[in-house]
DNA sequence: ATAAAAAAGGATAAAAAAGTCTTTTATATT
DNA sequence: AATATAAAAGACTTTTTTATCCTTTTTTAT
């Protein structure tokens, strides 16, 4: 469904959220065991979404990853369009070379409303709006 | 979604079904052009198929692959699943290590619903069901 | 000023997926 | 029986994804 790279992205950048709620910062170790991802690798992941805005940084001492209330804003789509592009979103699920209404693969029809349904919670869910459950362990980013 | 040799694997399959559905056989060479897929790469996917007894083959001047009645009866959950696992259908959004009604990720209660749709279009559709469709290009398997 | 902490950046490595090529085996036709 | 045809098999290459390592830059606290 997603790639590994956006597995890592959206669990940190909720691990983020959680942990920044109160206006503190969190830092690349603590956020890999978080989440059980390697450490290196989910840096280079929020370098880049840093730099798109999707996260907030600030480096030296007591620096560390955060989120604005832009970003507490932006969706879950954001955050897989920047990482995986938006091929889940409008691509064909047979991988012809573009989605089609006039010219559809067998599963066009089918996988149109499945995609659908997708986006549509991928958008309507915002990057703040976990916070409580996971503070209360009803939901959980690794195991 | 799918990988690229599932993507393939389906497209070459309902091109499969529909050519041999007169009880004749469809060569390789065919099907690489009828599905617009590299000619070995596909080859050695059907070979897998073929191995596994999602679609049958005969060697020799005239032969080819074809489906026989009860792979005409198998269905794209059967070809995903054999070509993919099952990750697609059973695996935990986020790349937990299992998905978990108990200790679900933030995702899970959604993409739960959004499995069972895929699941439950993928083991509906069977394989010799499109035929008529892409018959009257209704249906396309390139573009 | 200086040392320490932390992210940024670049280079490389390892693994997996995608794709290609060559040889072997089976079989239908002659 | 000989031949031509077509899939099966296996080895190999390339590309992409995933992961690691090391150096540099920035910032803060002392
Ligand atoms: S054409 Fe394949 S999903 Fe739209
Ligand atoms: S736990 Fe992630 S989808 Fe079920």
């Amino acid at each position: 469904m997603f790639s590994k790279t956006c597995e890592y992205a959206i669990r940190a950048v909720l691990f983020i959220a959680q942990k920044s709620e109160d206006g503190s910062k969190v830092g690349i170790r603590e956020i890999a065991k978080g989440i059980d991802s390697p450490e290196h690798f989910i840096a280079k992941i929020l370098q880049d979404l840093s730099r798109k805005g999707l996260v907030q940084s600030q480096k030296g001492p007591s620096g560390g990853f955060y989120l604005d209330k832009t970003s507490l804003h932006a969706t879950l789509a954001d955050v897989v369009r920047v990482v995986d592009g938006d091929k889940i979103f409008s691509g064909c699920a047979l991988g012809l070379k573009q989605c089609s209404e006039i010219k559809p693969c067998p599963l066009h029809h089918e996988f149109k409303k499945i995609r659908e349904d997708i986006l549509r919670f991928l958008q309507s869910a915002k990057l703040g709006e976990f916070n409580r459950q996971l503070e209360q362990d009803l939901f959980f980013l690794k195991r």
